[in-house]
DNA sequence: ATCAATTTGGCGAATGATTATCCAAAGAAA
DNA sequence: TTTCTTTGGATAATCATTCGCCAAATTGAT
């Protein structure tokens, strides 16, 4: 899906819910839509503050709120650093991280919905979402720690 | 390997590096190394104050720092609670966690490893490790919610 | 259009886990 | 013992995130 319509996607369905699509959201909703990576609450906030200087981070974490509860956006729960978000791909799905630079990429992993499948029948246990994040140094990185 | 051969071990390994081994770092190993689940900081403090009623979350926390430093145990960050710690298996391994009790258990998953060699492969990132987290309701959760 | 009712943004303070700082006490070394 | 180093305890600092409050904005009804 194209950034245009994800963002018309996520403004239909912020207001079915009965809210009300301000300025500040809207802004917000473009940048999700837009990022390919995984920003941080800080960076859209920051983006946001070119155009509404008035913004809060606490305004941009209300909103985020919001689109948690229904799930249109995954949020990475880092303890010790900002989380990050994606309203690309808001479903879980595993995420390379290079320790270094901090980059955060999608790669693909297949075979990964059987395995817990298979563990929700070895288990009992009902899944309902999953978190698999890999750490390694990115090609990139590796290239520089060798000079 | 059982709770008093890893706590011999860790209590070695500690001495190895030049640091010593005073009653309240003591008192965290034998936790660390008879505790079965994934204990929080705080729920091993309490134990720890049990025996030695003076002291602090800083102390246990500063003591988990030395171990952390040598792998010696796996810290389990988790933003917007408490991190929980294993000094059994201090390598990356799955978690199946329960968002209703909390409970936190070690499924077998095998392929994983192959999963990130995979990885490595085809994305030339150096793999340093992972976390894999699956979130789901156990079956006595299930029965607890169906009546 | 006007007014009342509701939602929202901005601001500042609160939160809570973890870490840093500082000093006295304990232990090792000489 | 005396000196030097490490450590624990107490307390404050940190930092991302959340909360409470109020004024401004928006909606809906009259």
């Amino acid at each position: 899906m194209d950034a245009p319509t994800r963002f018309e996607q996520l403004v239909a369905q912020l207001k079915a819910r009965g809210y009300r699509a301000t300025p500040q959201r809207v802004a917000l909703l473009k940048i999700i839509a837009a990022s390919t990576g995984h920003p941080t609450a800080t960076q859209m906030y920051e983006q946001i503050r070119e155009q509404f200087p008035t913004t809060t981070l606490a305004t941009v974490y209300k909103t985020l709120a919001l689109l948690k509860e229904t799930g249109q956006v995954l949020e990475l729960e880092f303890s010790g650093a900002e989380n990050r978000y994606d309203g690309n791909k808001p479903y879980p799905h595993p995420h390379l991280i290079c320790v270094q630079c901090k980059q955060i990429s999608d790669p693909t992993i297949d075979a990964l919905d059987q395995v817990a499948a298979r563990l929700s029948r070895s288990t009992g246990y009902k899944i309902i979402g999953h978190r698999f994040d890999i750490y390694g140094i990115c090609p990139q990185c590796q290239r520089k720690s060798k000079k």
